[in-house]
DNA sequence: AAGGGGGGCAACCGCCACTTG
DNA sequence: GCAAGTGGCGGTTGCCCCCCT
């Protein structure tokens, strides 16, 4: 199917956005709430593609968001995720309050990609580099967890019937990492479990913590 | 003091999945 | 079931700032 563009770029602005800019995305969503970010600019009287107002949101405006330095829990956080989840940037920041996928991603690529090379540790595989033998392959159980340890829904932006279900195997050792990830099979039916995938593109990995 | 290089980060792009008619 | 519209994600780019020479 052929896709139409996002918005009309004609008359868009690109590039850092201004300080009315923010005021005016912020006054607005505060007024309206979060929705149809294709219609936002136009209602918020903003020359933007509705992505980039949703992005600027999520990434920079929301007012929960952390900023700020990232603390060492949180890099060990990160790498601990990353070597179950890979680059799975928005389920890393569902597990980090504050922090946004796409900052999340900045970071492990200026920061801790260096930090774990500087260990000797490949950062992609998280194996110890030249030492291929080093890991062993293990199963990672993950359960179809639709919940945090609060009880919260495990995605920041999944409705808790999007929670799915789904069987990896993990050639990673994490030994010190216990988060009770679980996982089962898509085809598992758990009549206590909404099986419809929660992960896009992941042949429906879902993944949460209990 | 100047400028070149690298790092950090905000923002954009393109693709894919979900929703709706 | 199909097509179109929309939202969301991950990869990438480009600008700005700081540091080093």
């Amino acid at each position: 199917m052929g896709r139409s563009p996002c918005c009309e770029k004609a008359h868009t602005n690109k590039g850092a956005w201004t300080k009315e800019e923010d005021d005016r995305l912020t006054a607005y969503i505060k007024a309206h709430g979060e929705g149809c970010w294709r219609s936002l600019p136009k209602a918020a009287g903003l020359l933007r593609c509705g992505k980039s107002c949703r992005l600027r949101w999520i990434n920079y405006l929301r007012p929960d968001l952390k900023r700020g330095n990232f603390s060492d829990e949180e890099d060990e956080l990160i790498i601990k995720l990353h070597s179950l989840l890979g680059n799975k940037w928005s389920l890393i920041a569902g597990r980090l309050p504050g922090r946004t996928d796409n900052e999340i991603k900045n970071y492990w690529n200026t920061h801790i990609r260096r930090k774990l090379t500087s260990r000797g540790i490949d950062p992609v595989t998280h194996r110890a580099i030249n030492s291929d033998h080093a890991a062993s392959n293990i199963t990672i159980s993950f359960e179809a967890a639709q919940r945090d340890d609060k009880g919260a829904v495990f995605r920041r932006d999944a409705e808790p019937t999007k929670a799915a279900a789904a069987a990896i195997t993990h050639p990673l050792k994490c030994p010190d990492l216990n988060l009770d990830l679980c996982i089962s099979p898509p085809s598992h039916e758990d009549p206590m479990v909404d099986t419809k995938p929660v992960v896009k593109r992941e042949a429906g990995v879902g993944v949460g913590v209990v």
